[in-house]
DNA sequence: CCCAGTCACAACCAACGGTTGTATCCATAG
DNA sequence: CTATGGATACAACCGTTGGTTGTGACTGGG
């Protein structure tokens, strides 16, 4: 199907004849006639029926356009999302299921009309690098990664600490707790697979090691999270951390478990990230959303890395 | 914006390579670079980084994909539109802003994933022809015009009885009534523009005005609603009838109002019409949906035209 | 160091899609 | 009844697009 023809067959059923819908494509009425007859015999059935004073819509015409102009109307936008210049906004989140996502969209609840691109990157200094560069418009990240001060020209707002959840089978020995402090842990299995070495997941697992004295298996390939939890439900001596805000699509008869972690929680702390110059108009429209939603963050408690501690 | 580069697009997008792509899509490798390369050239971004080991999407190609995928799905339903067998349910509704359209949106809220097409034919015969050659599988109508009993093929059941109302400008005699008894309507100019004679609506009217002994006029072409409404707003003198379901998009500032009529209320009788021996899979809930919800028709207090009337 | 595997470029060719010119149809006016 | 105007479709022509084949460049692994 060519959106071409498509376009053609719109203006004429808009016009009610070929002629005027050529004029207005700048094409003869000839390519106009025969694009949509090509359409036609694409489609398989009559578009119009032609007379001599012009050309109605058939019955299936019809039907088919409303999902005509649909069609155009979704190409406009493919277009203007890489268009420079009102573009819809760009805005990186650390995981398609973490509590970033999670904001965003209730973003787009309160201000539909705004147009969104969510995407993923692949680390905190890709997204410094699309920030600076103008090919995003904003990221979910923690706010530095260690030793790493953000740049002059980023600028950032902390937005939402989502506390670490235990996520275990209904076979596994702390199935049954409702919360379990930190300390009791250590010597269990805690398995995060795909885990990649330079993101700030990992440095947030290290330190998290490090401080309490866990022993996180981040080996293995990551086989999907549908993998994951099917082998977390399945294996009684495993379990895994899992942001609190994290949506799970899975059945519920598995049985899995979500057990806060206490004393303290561990919590990772999300930050929106922005170039100070970016011109965007939507870009402070979800500043005040976020800075006016969030919860604030609790300091007794929790638990943050020391790179990502508030001065 | 050519379909097939954006279908080459989202193959290579999931395969990570051209190569892969291609072969799917069952041209060389060659002929997918190249469209792949036309598609950047079109719209002024790289999509993908080449690498000598695949091709990875750029952060512009990551924002763009969505939206490739969406524009193939809608082109998909575009097809299907017109595709016999298991195409989307046709449904004809006798006005655009009329009870039928409502319906028709509750139906679609109750069931969303029954794919609908709704349309408008010019008249009952159009409709019944249409019906019984399969090309549309109901119809909103009155459920006969005079003298024409349905054919034989044809089911039909009654949905839905919707009260005429007076819709008045503010400055009109009658604005101030709460309701009015339809023996007051004669002597007033009652403005009925773009009816069609032939149509079930003609029909009506004619046979309304038999009865009650009422003065409507029935001239001059149909400007549109918005200018029908702007003339009864403006205009004391005159007032026109409108359907108690149907919405109005208009600005309440104009001061328009509905007067329910009365002693006996005219009622417009929506009967849902198909062929007996259609097979669409989404027709028996259409009726079950229909008949279950419809909230029956007052027999006392009502009128309707006597070929209408419940034999 | 070579090889396997990837993408891009060049040359060639068929087919598509545009234009011009013309025939046909029908409603309307004289 | 006929001429005319306005509409679509068909035919011929032709440039450009888009496919294939052949080849070169690049890079990571054995």
């Amino acid at each position: 199907m060519d959106l071409d023809a498509v376009r053609t067959f719109v203006a004429a059923a808009d016009a009610g004849q070929f002629q005027e819908a050529a004029a207005e494509l700048a094409i003869t009425q000839q390519a106009a006639s025969k694009r949509i007859a090509a359409l036609e015999r694409n489609l398989g059935v009559r578009l119009f029926t032609r007379t001599p004073r012009g050309a109605e819509l058939s019955i299936d015409g019809q039907a088919f356009l409303p999902h005509a102009r649909e069609l155009l109307r979704v190409a406009e936008r493919a277009l203007m999302s890489v268009r420079t210049g009102s573009r819809p906004l760009r805005v990186d989140v650390i995981a398609s299921r973490g509590a970033a996502t999670g904001l965003m969209r209730d973003f787009h609840r309160a201000h539909p009309e705004i147009e969104l691109d969510v995407l993923m990157l692949f680390d905190i200094e890709t997204a410094l690098a699309a920030i600076r560069s103008g090919t995003i418009d904003a990221s979910f990240r923690a706010v530095t990664a260690p030793g790493r001060p953000l740049p002059e020209d980023i600028q950032s707002v902390r937005v939402l600490d989502e506390p670490l959840e235990l996520l275990t089978g209904p076979a596994h020995a702390l199935a049954g707790a409702r919360s379990v402090p930190i300390a009791q842990l250590a010597g269990h299995r805690i398995w995060m697979p795909g885990i990649v070495p330079g993101t700030e997941w990992a440095s947030y697992y290290d330190d998290l090691i490090a401080e309490f004295g866990l022993t996180i298996e981040a080996t293995g390939p990551n086989f999907g999270s549908d993998a994951l939890l099917d082998t977390i439900a399945d294996t009684p001596a495993l379990a895994t951390f899992m942001g609190a805000r994290t949506r799970l699509v899975w059945p519920a008869t598995h049985g899995l478990r979500r057990i806060p972690v206490t004393t303290p929680t561990p919590v990772y702390p999300h930050s929106l990230l922005w170039h100070r110059a970016n011109p965007h108009p939507a870009l402070p429209i979800l500043r005040t959303h976020l800075t006016t939603t969030s919860p604030g963050h609790r300091t007794t408690g929790t638990w943050v890395p020391a790179w990502a501690a508030p001065r």
